[in-house]
DNA sequence: CATGGGATTGACT
DNA sequence: GTCAATCCCATGC
């Protein structure tokens, strides 16, 4: 995936990226869910400017920010728009591809639980390995990075709907999800 | 320097 | 359905 993709509009980017592929080392898992943050909406990190917390969220896009939640989850962004902007798209579940046993072994599951596995920001971080250390990471040379969507996929129908677990700006629909996936995080909401 | 909130998960009732 | 775990970091004194 070049700069280029990421130096967009982040509500495009994160229905772009759903169907493509996250990779780390063994590990990789096509893109189901994302969720879009921009500094102009109160539930970004990034609203409240620039902080030592927020510098990845302005920095140059294609980078990965990641930032631990609840003291316990490290979850995974990816940057977005021009540098001095503050956007990242939130990946929230995967459907696991490459590397199954590994992830069950570190999410502490049976291989075979493999809608377990992903089906969380959280969750997903876990069984790929993903820690703090891989903030501000380059998403073109690794270790995390993310790849174009297979071309046997086909263009993947995507649902919208609004952002879970935040508590401001909860109106905006800037979810969104590979229509029907057993492999979401939760369901989608009913009509 | 002390405090409190948070883009979650899993265990338990 | 409820709730604790756990820690970074922004804010305020």
């Amino acid at each position: 995936m070049q700069p280029a993709f990421y130096d967009r509009p982040v509500l495009e980017v994160a229905r772009d990226l759903i169907g493509c592929v996250v990779r780390r080392g063994e590990c990789s898992g096509v893109i189901v869910e994302t969720e879009a943050y921009h500094d102009s909406e109160p539930a970004c990190h990034a609203f409240g400017g620039l902080t030592p917390r927020t510098a990845t969220l302005f920095g140059p896009p294609g980078a990965a920010y990641v930032y631990l939640s609840y003291g316990v989850h490290a979850l995974l962004n990816a940057v977005c728009e021009p540098e001095g902007v503050g956007a990242a798209v939130l990946i929230r579940a995967l459907m696991p591809l490459t590397g199954v046993e590994l992830m069950a072994q570190r999410r502490g599951r049976s291989p075979q639980a493999q809608r377990e596995l992903c089906s969380g920001p959280g969750k997903l971080s876990q069984a790929l390995g993903i820690s703090l250390a891989d903030n501000r990471g380059d998403l073109l040379h690794g270790p995390v990075t993310f790849e174009p969507r297979p071309a046997q996929l086909g263009a993947p129908a995507v649902s919208t709907a609004p952002r879970i677990g935040i508590t401001r700006a909860t109106e905006l629909p800037w979810r969104f999800c590979l229509s029907g996936s057993r492999f979401l995080s939760a369901p989608l909401p009913r009509r």
